[in-house]
DNA sequence: ATCACCCGGGG
DNA sequence: GTGTACGGGTGAT
């Protein structure tokens, strides 16, 4: 048989591997396989003997090798480790657990316990899904690849796809799980859209007899709500769906589930709704950041390329993703894992907490407006120096190489001469297949760009993650003097560029982790050979951004100095770059950002400083006419709006604040909303200190409803003044314009 | 003035 | 099973 592999999971029932192959012929067979798993057992010889007395009492019919002998992965060498394997696959985590709640981790060294079996038989088999191969029915599965998952050119298997969008009869103005199914449309390519209304039992009968007739490979959920397929389960068990609704191929087979739950993460506090998975398809959420970022195309590419399965890799994030491929990495090479992390504690003297723990360099910006200025940016700095300095948990600080030559500058830590780090050795590829596509996606045209363009996108998010894994405290793979290492690294490269800059008599306006902004001075010097010097010298490519006919960068609204990363500007090809101020947020209402975006689409017209200082009293104009259409109640609610994360529960709020209002509205009307979800209201009155007339749900707001003017007015002009306070324009002087009592301001300016 | 809270990265 | 640190703005107290 030749295909390739959609999906697998251990059966927990049969002890046996599941494995479903998309056929060349299109058609789909779902094969099981024998595979025994394993895990290490490290400790003292007489505490070793004690378990294995143990062992020989239970039922379970383990077979367990003494005396193995292998690696960590900073090359200590464990002895005399007990290998158990499992035919019975629960029977693994069991024991595990069973160890770990006697208190008994201390004791009993444990490895290689938490890697998934899918991973495992993977890797066993040496092959991935999504991969074309050829497999063989014998003892046991035989598979050969008939690509790499390396590859970059490659067709991937005619997928057939479906999408289910549910339509909630709401019962309240805000839709809740009790709210009934309303209708269901089943869309897929190639056939009409059916839609199913009436009775709810039947709209979900016929959701699964159409759903088996039209046998998609993958099913996309569409709604506002991420949560769609565990409102369907909900649904079906209150209009008693007692075997549970079939949307897998295996019709013996329940969805397996994961709890939805809210956890920390960007440092903001995200709810992830609880993951379905089918057997046999794959179901895809629209809303996973993974599948938003790079499409079914990137996540297919990343399968093969890290060997994922596609259904799971699709619900990770970044981070869990490259974690994933870093311990798959490690069982790949004979490596053991330890299974709850315990790093050894490093001496730490004070001289070194003081110059370490500070993050990316920061040159001070002026505030002011620039004319020909140039950006240069690294491509993807960190995890380039990660690679070319060997920055890993068990290379940083290593002990067998203390007198190292490899040294981090300021913070002086030794870096392992003698092996490369399993970060890095993961990391590389990625950069290079990263670079490889986006060269691909340049020369491409339609389709293919966008093809190539999903598959690098997916790549530079575990990119961007991988660094800051290294700060993250329960990394598996990180480690919080390599998250120093780096960043001190990145503070000298930085530094490093602004010299050869200066040398080259370019005069540095601004830097920032990493990137420059670079002025010409009056002799000639090209900034493509600035570049290529730069990079010569430092190794890691600089490349140019763009070129700015003007330049503002902002102060800090209180202080007055410059704000490191609030700016815009006017890039050559006529497209504005703008950082830090209010259009750049996701929460603010629709008004401002309309406004900021008129005021800078006016500003974009101006070629040069004098042009741009010509344009300013166009601002006036427009902030008139949009509070004129305040007053005038002519603003179309949607664009009051304001988005916000919620990030804790009602009762933990301690103060008054808009949001603390709007969840005791949506409490009001019975609904409960999670930390990580997000809330949307209207201001209607913020003086008011009762929740009631302090805002109002966007869901709830009638056209004929009045909202608090004076309020948008303000943050209009705190809109205007992020614009203009480079030219002297405060609050209070916009104020003052707009009275009448000013005119302007005559600025000076070269 | 100080505290509590929320936001940001790419193309 | 959950990236970091940190600076910035707004609104409440």
């Amino acid at each position: 048989m030749r295909g390739w592999i959609l999906d697998l999971y251990p059966d927990y029932y049969r002890n046996e591997i599941v494995v479903w192959v998309k056929r060349e012929n299109g058609r789909v067979a779902k094969l099981t396989d024998r595979f025994v798993p394993s895990f290490y057992v490290g400790g003292e010889e007489d505490e070793l003997n004690r378990l294995l007395e143990e062992l020989s009492f239970s039922s379970s019919p383990s077979r367990i090798v003494c005396g193995c002998e292998k690696e960590l992965i900073d090359g200590t060498r464990l002895k005399n480790l007990l290998k158990i394997e499992f035919k019975d696959y629960l029977e693994m985590t069991r024991l595990a657990e069973n160890i770990l709640q006697r208190g008994e981790l201390s004791r009993y060294h444990l490895y290689n316990v938490d890697i998934s079996l899918a991973l495992r038989y993977l890797v066993e088999k040496k092959i991935s899904p999504m991969l074309h191969t050829r497999i063989e029915r014998a003892s046991v599965l035989k598979y050969t690849a008939m690509e790499d998952p390396a590859d970059l050119l490659y067709n991937p298997p005619e997928l057939r796809e479906a999408e289910i969008e549910i339509r909630v009869e709401r019962r309240g103005k805000i839709a809740k799980p009790s709210d009934p199914i309303q209708g269901i449309s089943l869309h897929s390519s190639g056939n009409d859209s059916r839609i199913f209304n009436g009775e709810e039992t039947e709209v979900l009968e016929s959701l699964v007899t159409e759903l088996r007739q039209l046998d998609p490979d993958v099913v996309y959920t569409r709604g506002e709500t991420t949560d769609s397929v565990s409102y369907l389960l909900h649904r079906a068990e209150a209009g008693g769906f007692e075997d549970g609704l079939h949307l897998g191929r295996d019709r013996r087979r329940q969805l397996r589930k994961r709890e939805g739950r809210t956890y920390f993460s960007y440092g903001r506090v995200v709810f992830k709704p609880p993951f379905y998975a089918l057997s046999g398809r794959i179901l895809l959420d629209r809303g996973s950041f993974l599948y938003r970022e790079s499409g079914v195309h990137g996540l297919i590419d990343l399968s093969r390329f890290s060997g994922i399965p596609l259904q799971a890799l699709s619900q990770m994030s970044p981070g869990n993703a490259i974690t994933t491929m870093q311990l798959r990495h490690a069982y790949e090479k004979g490596i053991l894992v330890p299974w709850k992390r315990q790093n050894p504690e490093y001496f730490k003297t004070a001289w070194m907490l003081l110059h370490s723990d500070r993050g990316g360099y920061i040159f001070d910006s002026r505030v002011g407006i620039y004319e020909d200025v140039a950006e240069l940016d690294f491509a993807s700095m960190y995890p380039n120096i990660m690679v070319r300095y060997n920055i890993s948990p068990e290379t940083v600080l290593c002990r067998c190489c203390r007198d190292s030559e490899h040294r981090v500058p300021v913070l002086d830590y030794n870096i392992c001469e003698k092996r490369i780090g399993l970060v890095p050795e993961v990391l590389k590829p990625v950069i290079e297949r990263r670079f490889a596509y986006k060269r691909l996606m340049r020369t491409s045209q339609g389709d293919a760009a966008e093809l190539y363009g999903e598959r690098q996108s997916i790549l530079k998010w575990l990119l961007i993650t991988s660094f800051g894994y290294q700060g993250y405290r329960n990394a598996r793979f990180g480690r919080i003097e390599g998250h120093e290492a780096i960043c001190a690294y990145g503070r000298e490269l930085l530094l490093k560029a602004k010299e050869v800059a200066e040398y080259f008599d370019f005069e540095v306006i601004h830097g920032l982790v990493d990137s420059l902004w670079v002025k010409r001075e009056a002799r000639v010097s090209d900034l493509e050979d600035l570049c290529e010097l730069i990079s010569g010298e430092i190794g890691i490519d600089i490349n140019l951004e763009g070129r700015y006919r003007w330049i503002v960068f902002l102060p800090n609204k209180s202080t007055e100095v410059g704000a490191p990363n609030r700016y815009y500007g006017l890039l050559e090809d006529g497209s504005l770059k703008v950082r830090g101020i209010e259009m750049r947020m996701h929460n603010i209402p629709g008004i401002i950002w309309a406004y900021q975006k008129d005021v800078l689409e006016v500003f974009s017209r101006s070629q040069n400083i004098m042009e741009f200082h010509d344009s300013l009293g166009e601002t006036f104009n427009i902030l008139r006419r949009y509070i004129e259409n305040l007053r005038n109640k002519g603003v179309n609610p949607e664009d009051l709006i304001f988005s916000v994360f919620v990030t804790k529960s009602l009762g933990d709020y301690r103060v008054n604040n808009f949001v603390n209002a709007a969840l005791k509205h949506l409490r009001r009307e019975g609904v409960e909303l999670f930390p990580g979800q997000v809330v949307r209201y209207i201001v209607t009155d913020q003086r008011s200190r009762r929740y009631f007339e302090k805002v109002s749900i966007a869901e709830d707001f009638e056209e004929e409803d009045s909202y608090d003017s004076e309020f948008y007015r303000s943050r209009l002009i705190k809109a205007t003044e992020s614009l203009l306070l480079p030219f002297g324009y405060t609050a209070e002087c916009i104020e003052q314009i707009l009275c009448g009592q000013k005119q302007s301001i005559l600025t000076d300016f070269i």
